[in-house]
RNA sequence: GGGACCGUGGUCUAGCGGUUAUGACGUCGCCCUUACAAGGCGAAUAUCGCAGGUUCAAUUCCUGCCGGUCCCA
């Protein structure tokens, strides 16, 4: 017996940050460990990692998810398969061009293109600096040397290859179709990107003549879109306007261009209680007047312009912006005695999600991505598909089921990925790049190898370089993709496609997805439409959907609830002797959290034993640091105390003579073991780390350990087998959860690091395992347990320590073989 | 307004037709203190969101409602 090995009287935050700083520092070791190759003879298992987008704080709940995908990575390592867990960064979109127009006090469009595009990228990349520094201060095993941005070159040639791929095929049409338009910020925008506002407007009731003469009154509160009029409808069941129906009713304002008269409809969609129960669909009020347009074949008015003016068809209003028109009209309207009423009423108005501006519906000749026709084949295909947990597979399905038009993927913005397109000078051909070769058609032209197909037929006509005296001037396309366009091929990109051809045919359909609930609907849906439409295969082989990170009390943490919780003062917690304070807002009044210690390995630790996956969970620092602190301060004195006794030469087979209490201890191990093992395979951190904890905790270090003491202290072989074995393989199997504290006690201890083992512990003695002899032992840990609770008490109960000896107590028959061991124990006398 | 998921002591959680309803943290006593600021013994705290229904029996199944979250309109 010597003294501990593990000179450290406790677990620390300083001591955390000193091997997460080493961990780090060395790349050539960190790639060693953690790199993927793909060539290592292993079974691959990759990962889609969610590419997080850098705006300037990583939210608390994101990065506690990261850190499971993290757990995920390490024990497929750990069970001995080639992990890929990419780093990859999201960084196209409109977020950070907001955040330089914001910064600078200038608008995009004021910019010169390139310019802009600097400034943007200079931000991005400061954000991102950030991200990488907590992605290793939470302990993630990516293969950082491989980090992926998806606004590089090589990420966007990928993304525009998909594109001509897919347009090859037909999947990819262009049509002039209604559009979602936010004219403020002069794009289009996906349904996703809608959300709604209660604003007070007026609904107006405008008196219109029928060609009859008879006066018919129309509510609206868009006036001013009168004249995009292209129907009056009623309810087919109002019987106050059965008469009216097939007769023509005159526009009450002037138009131009256009017939001055529409027809009057029934059509189902109809509230005859609001208003007058006539309702005029013009081209484009809302998403119903597109549907119905649509469905009766009307040809569309196009009454406002891209920069959110009214057109030609507006007559003599053509040119103001739409509110003004709408007040003019309304002016108008007045002077020609047609206004019933006006009334002052809150609605929700759909708002462009980034901009908050109001938008409109616009006919805009844009680029699509055919998805209604597959719905069917797409549902199969998710059939194929394991959801952890099952239940999540839902937030899918419910999506899907409500797909009725095709994915708008073209936008009118700057900072993404260009659409790699050019038009002939008479716009019937259109040149597309080489596979490989990432374009910006807005500021060059055609690259070496461009082909050159028909626009319409998508037939292949010749090489560029062969055609383009042919093409007169060629025009490059100015639009980019939406980010989902990016996004949605992640898992290819992991995965090896267009890159590494042998990877790809072993990694694809991608290992894992793990992500958010709140992006099923789009990053999910929309990379399991591109793996259909490519391959007709699922994306994956497994889709792991978390819940959410709440603030203390369920509620989503916001900026204008004030109740956020910065991830790095959590992981910081300690550092330094620092404590950690945190003022969150509640329901009723400001609360003040404090916390001494907490750390990376506390927070993974929380996150697996507290959140169930699939769950949203809360987040409160001072009930991780409590509920899961002392759980590393105990396994830390369990490993601490182990390290006294020396370390047997052959810790790989067991001893011949183990003690019938080794082997009770070694055949409860063993379930630990299998439970665990089945808890990584099933990809189910949270049994794992139950598991894990109660033993690591419980019957181990208060039961068997007290039981062996004496052993150990007169140097007894088989119990410092036993205890060495046992801290080994049980660090190990923490490992994911806990890797830098595994790693330090199990490299100070053994010599060789927990997060580097490959092979799953397998307990080296067969009899204890699935056998009756194994099953005879743990038949007896309740009598062991209940044994001791009772001569403990019977010490409490006469007034004695723990350490003082007791007469008068019996051992039971059933636990004769360790008589020698409880007698010690207790010193029975 | 619609859909989905969730709702078990103060907090987190197990159970999913018959249990004295699991365990943990916290709280409160008492004792101990030679690996342990997770040492031990013990106590209190749950009408399993609410209301109906099915059943011999419901936390568990069904319906409605309420609350939270996500999504959609």
């Amino acid at each position: 017996m010597a003294s501990p090995r593990i000179e450290e009287k406790r677990w620390t935050i300083d001591l955390e940050k000193r091997i997460q700083e080493a961990h780090y520092a060395d790349k050539e070791a960190y790639d060693a460990r953690y790199g993927f190759n793909p060539d290592s003879g292993r079974e691959l298992f990759v990962i889609d990692t969610p590419p997080p987008y850098p705006s300037g704080t990583w939210h608390i709940g994101a990065v506690a998810q990261y850190s499971m995908i993290d757990v995920i990575a390490r024990c497929q390592r750990l069970m001995g398969k080639e992990v890929y867990f990419p780093w990859g960064v999201d960084r196209n979109g409109i977020n950070i061009e907001f955040t330089v127009e914001r910064n600078t006090g200038r608008k995009m469009k004021s910019y010169d293109r390139a310019e802009f595009l600097e400034l943007c990228e200079e931000t991005i990349e400061e954000f991102t600096q950030a991200m990488r520094d907590t992605a290793s201060r939470v302990g993630l095993s990516c293969d950082f040397a491989k980090e992926y941005l998806t606004d590089s070159p090589s990420y966007r040639a990928v993304t525009q290859a998909i594109f001509v791929d897919l347009f090859k095929r037909g999947d990819i049409v262009e049509d002039l179709r209604p559009n979602i338009y936010d004219p403020v910020e002069g794009t289009t925008i996906a349904e996703a990107e809608v959300e709604r506002l209660q604003r007070m407007t007026r609904l107006v009731d405008v008196q219109w003549t029928t060609e009859s003469g008879e006066e018919v009154v129309i509510s609206t509160t868009r006036p001013e879109l009168i004249c995009a009029c292209g129907i009056v409808v009623v309810h087919p069941d109002d019987e106050r306007y059965q008469h009216l129906v097939g007769q023509k009713v005159h526009l009450p304002v002037e138009v131009a261009g256009r017939s001055s008269s529409v027809e009057i409809r029934t059509h189902p969609s109809v509230k005859t209680e609001f208003g007058s129960g006539v309702l005029m669909i013009c081209s484009f009020g809302d998403q119903n007047d597109v549907a119905v347009f649509r469905e009766l074949g009307l040809d569309p008015f196009q009454a406002i312009d891209l920069n959110g003016c009214m057109t030609e068809v507006a007559g003599p209003f053509s040119g103001l912006p739409v509110n003004e028109a709408r007040e003019q009209i309304i002016e108008a309207l007045e002077a020609d005695g047609r206004i019933v009423s006006i009334e002052e009423r809150e609605q929700e108005v759909p708002v462009s999600e980034r901009g908050k501006n109001p938008v409109e519906i616009i006919l805009l000749k844009e680029w699509y991505i055919r998805q209604t026709h597959i719905q069917g084949r797409l549902a199969e295909l998710a059939d194929e598909i394991n959801f952890i947990p099952p239940r999540n597979k839902q937030f899918l399905l419910d999506w899907m089921e409500n797909i009725s038009i095709d994915w708008p993927i073209s936008r009118r913005r700057w900072y993404h990925t260009e659409i790699p397109i050019w038009y002939s000078e008479d716009e019937t051909k259109v040149v597309v790049p080489p596979v490989g070769t990432y374009v910006q058609p807005w500021r060059e032209g055609p690259p070496e190898g461009s082909v050159v197909l028909d626009r319409e037929s998508r037939e292949e006509l010749g090489p560029y370089s062969e055609l383009a005296s042919t093409l007169g001037e060629v025009r490059g396309e100015e639009k980019v993709f939406d980010t989902w366009m990016d996004s949605s091929n992640s898992n290819l990109f992991v995965s090896g496609y267009l890159s590494d051809d042998s990877t790809f045919e072993r990694a694809f359909p991608t290992g894992i997805r793990p992500q958010g609930k709140e992006i099923v609907r789009t990053w999910l849906y929309y990379t399991l439409l591109k793996s259909a439409l490519l391959f007709d295969k699922p994306g994956f082989e497994n889709v792991w959907i978390d819940g959410l990170g709440m603030d203390p009390w369920g509620r989503k943490m916001s900026k204008s609830l004030g109740n956020g919780i910065d991830a790095d003062s959590v992981l910081e917690c300690g550092a330094g002797g620092r404590t950690g304070s945190w003022k969150v807002k509640g329901p009723d009044k400001t609360v003040q959290l404090k916390a001494n210690k907490i750390g990376s390995e506390c927070f993974r630790l929380w996150k697996a034993c507290d959140a169930q996956v699939g769950d949203d969970f809360h987040i409160n620092p001072e009930e991780i640091e409590a509920k899961y602190y002392g759980v590393l301060t105990k396994i830390f004195n369990v490993a601490r105390f182990a390290s006294q006794f020396e370390v047997p030469k052959d810790i790989d087979s067991a001893p011949t003579d183990l003690r019938p209490a080794d082997q009770w201890i070694l055949a409860e191990f063993c379930k630990v073991n299998s439970t665990v093992e089945k808890a990584y395979t099933e990809i189910d951190i949270y049994s794992a780390a139950q598991a894990l904890k109660n033993f690591g905790t419980g019957v181990f270090p208060s039961h068997w350990l007290e039981l062996s003491k004496s052993r150990l202290y007169d140097d007894d072989a088989n119990a410092a087998w036993t205890i060495h074995r046992i801290v080994r393989d049980l660090l190990t199997m923490f490992s994911p959860i806990c890797p830098f504290f595994s790693h330090h006690l199990s490299t100070t201890l053994y010599g060789t690091s927990a997060v580097d083992v490959r092979e799953f512990p397998v307990v080296p003695v067969e009899a204890l395992g699935a056998t009756d002899e194994g099953q005879r032992l743990r038949g007896l840990t309740a009598r062991i347990l209940d044994f001791n609770a009772d001569t403990w008490r019977a010490k409490n109960e006469a007034g004695l320590g723990r350490g003082k000896p007791i007469g008068g107590i019996t051992i039971p028959d059933e636990l004769e073989e360790f008589a020698a061991d409880l007698t010690a124990m207790h010193k029975l006398e």
